[in-house]
DNA sequence: CTCACTACGTA
DNA sequence: CGTACGTAGTGAGT
């Protein structure tokens, strides 16, 4: 250990890990030569060698419960009572793994009557006190009351590989409440996994309200009488648990023991005490990592790994045949040493030849750690020596998920260059329904490759990025001819290819907001919310959940005898529109204050999503998945920005917090109007709907005054409102049921519409009709672009699935081409900017709109420059229709 | 803890 | 019995 480094404390709790380590391993897999189970104890090691890794600590200790017995269940007999029997494969394993620790020099300590969380409350409380940082590795949540500036708990979230670094900050985030307040809210909550029960009706957020609101349990205990509700009496009946529990959740931390700090140093250790004990556990890879690791007092010589071997030629050493840990399908491939340095992968051109070169990144603390560069037929390997980032930031090879890359990237400061090639891409395209669309699944799927991961007996693999690339590379190989074959290879290297490139951007842009104002609006739903249900419970005399469909359907269709409109699984639905139905018939008030609810907890739930995903910088980064869909939009989560919500007037002033941002002038949208519908009339070729669009008239009054022969000032906004639904229904497959329930009409009525809808527009009937047939022929329907999606079932006998694939598949086109346009529209706009010099940014996408902050002094241009690069993507029998907005936020500068 | 279901926001 | 999405809450299951 390096004495100039700060000593760091690492503490696990070893029946925690060792827990976790024996599900995650299948113990059939693990067994010495005496058949005893091994599964425990080597995923233990192994994981336990990875934190060390990690996190370097500079002395360590693990901590173990003697038994089921402590001074917690002399109390109460039932702690920890809900716990099942130790599985039998497990017996025997702790007993192995302190053996193992002992062989490696690692101190682990136990004691009757105690928990290991109390050894390890003691001991992390005498480190702090000693200047050292803390780090705990534990899976019991009580340990949170530990958290210090100087202790850390690492506590597992899903998986075995991930630990959450659970600070204060963290605990805040998470709970609601500071760390060393979380046992009070434990003790509210109650914990399912210690058996101990909790105040009835009294959930994580409702504790962290109360601790917030009053400081402490025992304030809230003092003030119970204040609590009003339910809650609060179920908090005065029971309020002995919360006392209870904290009482039995609290950990000991003055626990002393017959070692000393410095006992638990971390040094080398004695190869053949290790050697002997893994020995006979019959591990063989985990020798070479605890060797590697921690170094050894024994003979220097004896281990050596591969990578090793190679050191002493230079920053790049050359991988020899494929790494055991993949298939031998592989090995078939060839493969030919490359005598390279880093500066050869520089000028890549020399590497590729011919064919494609693909890089595989991986980063950790804020670093590049591991990089592969393949082609077909070589791997090549950085070794960690000297800096690769101008390598990535040179560009020119492909990659996985370009876009995803990009960002990490980013965030550690390196601007990764334009890329070639990203088979995420490519094998969407190919299949926009995949729902593997991993690296291992396609190249199994494409070319018949499995990719053995890890080794079974090894639970954290060792990383090998060229073979990562190679896969890459393979998947380039084969799919692109394929769509080349397909006719859509445009559409990858022309539309999705430069387009990942300008949502990377975007999402590292992000937007800014306002929090304040979304803090205000918060603040104002919250109390609407709480209003409306006082007032919809003392209509109906009593509390209910107005969020639980079941107990509306108890209130409504039975306590109220309502009469159920449209059926759902559960029974009758409850959904806004059966609920506007019922109000017709009944009026009754409770209605009118659950839809109220319903709006307000909606907005109230957006805006609190919104709050939580501002970023440090002020702004939100939403994420486009440019796989996501089948069509070929796009979409966006964490948090999604393409449904603020902007038809209500209440929801719509949420739109009011996104903002230029500090240094900009305003925001621009820019938004395609009716799209598809000009789509349809150019792919239709109907005469009547060409002529509407040329006609300069308003869109839905110029098709009305066909409709009813009437001049278009005579349409009424009934009529208008009519053969709006109907349009746009057309592009959705609507049937004449659905455009009557939608429209409030008798089926007749609708039917009757459709049918001179038809009459006077025949060639929107006849191109939806052949997209459909041309569909069921092919397998497949296409954009103007060639983008392709399968239609597996539009063939099936099931009536039901046939029919779904029916309206999908004559939508498809339209939406395809729509999604392709406004792609093409996003990377000749960015281009264009750039060559302008402009400093605006492009923002948002919302598939028929753009959203740009406008760089001061820039707007005329920009508007310019947006109505020409999204008017003239494509030369429909129709103009393509550009709207632009401006203003202080999108709500004011929306449409 | 995960999953299906219901509900609801957008284009 | 209208296409395409993402998110959140409930309640029943593991």
């Amino acid at each position: 250990m390096s004495s100039g480094e700060k000593p760091t404390l690492l503490l696990i709790d070893g029946h925690s890990l060792a827990f976790r380590a024996f599900y995650a391993l299948s113990p059939d897999n693990f067994k010495n030569s005496a058949g005893q189970h091994t599964n425990a104890v080597h995923g233990f090691i192994s994981m336990m060698l990875n934190i060390l890794e990690l996190e370097k600590p500079t002395h360590l200790c693990v901590a173990f419960d003697v038994s089921r017995e402590s001074f917690r269940t002399k109390e109460l007999p039932e702690y920890k009572g809900t716990r099942g029997e130790t599985p039998e494969e497990f017996i025997g394993q702790t007993e192995l793994l302190v053996e193992a620790l002992t062989a490696m020099n690692i101190v682990s300590v136990s004691r009757e009557n105690y928990e290991a969380d109390d050894l390890i409350a003691s001991l992390s409380v005498a480190g702090e006190k000693a200047g050292m940082e803390v780090l705990v590795v534990s899976g019991d949540r009580d340990t949170f009351q530990l958290i210090t500036e100087k202790v850390t708990i690492l506590y597992p979230v899903k998986g075995v590989l991930n630990l959450a670094r659970m600070d204060d900050a963290a605990v805040l985030e998470k709970y609601g409440v500071h760390a060393r307040q979380y046992p009070e809210l434990a003790a509210l909550v109650g914990e399912t996994s210690d058996n101990l029960k909790g105040i009835p009706g009294v959930g994580p957020k409702t504790a962290a309200k109360w601790i917030q609101e009053f400081g402490s349990l025992e304030a809230i205990l003092q003030n119970a009488e204040q609590i009003p509700g339910k809650v609060g009496n179920s908090l005065r009946e029971n309020a002995e648990l919360a006392v209870r529990n904290r009482r039995l959740n609290h950990l000991l931390r003055d626990l002393e023991f017959d070692f000393t700090l410095e006992d638990l140093e971390l040094g080398p250790v004695n190869e053949d005490a290790v050697s002997e004990s893994f020995a006979k556990l019959s591990f063989r890879t985990l020798l070479t990592r605890v060797l590697k690791l921690r170094g050894t007092n024994g003979s220097q010589h004896k281990v050596i790994s591969a990578k090793v071997m190679h050191e002493e030629s230079d920053h790049t050493s050359v991988i020899d045949a494929p790494a055991a840990a993949t298939s031998a399908v592989i090995a078939d491939l060839p493969t030919e040493p490359i005598p390279s340095e880093l500066a050869d992968l520089v000028s890549i051109e020399r590497l590729i030849g011919s064919g494609d070169c693909c890089v595989h990144v991986e980063i950790a603390d804020s670093k590049v750690v591991g990089l592969g560069a393949a082609t077909l037929s070589k791997r090549l390997q950085w070794n960690g020596e000297g800096n690769p980032d101008p390598l990535l930031e040179t560009g020119g090879f492909g990659t996985w998920d370009y876009k995803m890359l990009s960002r990490n990237l980013a965030g550690i400061g390196i601007s990764l260059g334009p890329i070639t090639n990203d088979p995420l891409l490519s094998c969407y395209l190919i299949d926009p329904l995949s729902k593997d669309l991993n690296p291992d699944a396609q190249i199994r799927q494409h070319a018949g490759i499995d990719i053995v991961r890890q080794d079974p007996n090894e639970l954290l693999s060792q990383s090998d990025p060229s073979l990562d690339a190679w896969i890459y590379s393979v998947l380039v190989a084969v799919t692109c001819p394929q769509l080349e074959a397909e006719g859509s290879l445009a559409v990858y290297r022309d539309i999705e290819l430069p387009a990942s490139a300008v949502l990377a951007k975007m999402e590292q842009l992000g937007i800014a907001v306002d929090r304040d104002y979304l803090e205000t609006q918060f603040q104002e739903l919250d109390a609407e919310v709480a209003k409306v249900a006082q007032e919809a419970y003392a209509i109906i005399g009593h509390e209910v959940n107005l969020a639980s469909p079941k107990q509306l359907q108890t209130v409504l269709f039975e306590e109220l005898g309502m009469v159920g409109t449209r059926s759902v699984k559960t029974g009758f639905s409850t959904n806004a529109e059966a609920l506007a139905t019922l109000y017709e018939q009944t009026e009754h008030p409770f209605l009118e204050r659950l839809l109220a609810h319903r709006d307000a907890t909606k907005l109230r739930q957006m805006a609190e999503t919104l709050i939580k995903s501002i970023e440090k910088d002020g702004r939100i980064h939403t994420s486009y998945s440019q796989v996501g869909t089948s069509t070929g939009r796009l979409s966006s989560e964490n948090p999604n920005l393409q449904n603020i919500p902007i038809r209500s007037a209440r929801g719509q002033k949420l739109r009011g917090a996104f903002i230029a941002g500090a240094g900009f002038e305003t925001l621009l949208t820019a938004d395609y109007s009716q799209i598809e519908l000009r789509i349809m009339a150019h792919m239709s070729q109907d005469a009547g709907l060409i002529e509407a669009f040329n006609a300069g008239e308003d869109l839905h009054n110029f098709v009305g005054s066909r409709l009813y022969d009437v001049a278009p000032d005579q349409v009424t906004p009934d009529m208008r409102a009519k053969v709006k639904a109907m349009s746009y229904g057309l592009a959705y497959g609507l049937s004449d049921f659905g455009l009557a329930r939608q429209l409030r009409i008798d089926k007749r009525e609708a039917k009757q519409l459709m049918e001179d809808y038809f009459s006077r527009f025949g060639g929107i009937k006849t191109y939806l009709d052949q997209v459909v047939q041309r569909a069921k022929t092919l397998g497949y329907t296409t954009t103007i672009y060639g983008r392709r999606r399968p239609f597996p079932d539009l063939n099936s006998k099931i009536f039901q699935l046939r029919e779904n694939a029916r309206r999908a598949a004559l939508n498809a086109p339209m939406q395809g081409t729509a999604a392709d346009i406004m792609k093409i529209a996003m990377v000749n706009v960015a281009k264009a900017m750039d060559q302008a010099g402009l400093r605006s940014q492009l923002l948002l996408q919302v598939h028929d709109e753009l959203v740009f902050a406008v760089y001061p002094g820039e707007l005329e241009t920009l508007k310019q420059l947006a109505v020409t690069q999204l008017g003239q993507v494509v030369k429909l029998s129709v103009p393509l229709d550009v709207h632009i907005g401006v203003g202080a936020n999108w709500e004011l500068a929306g449409h």
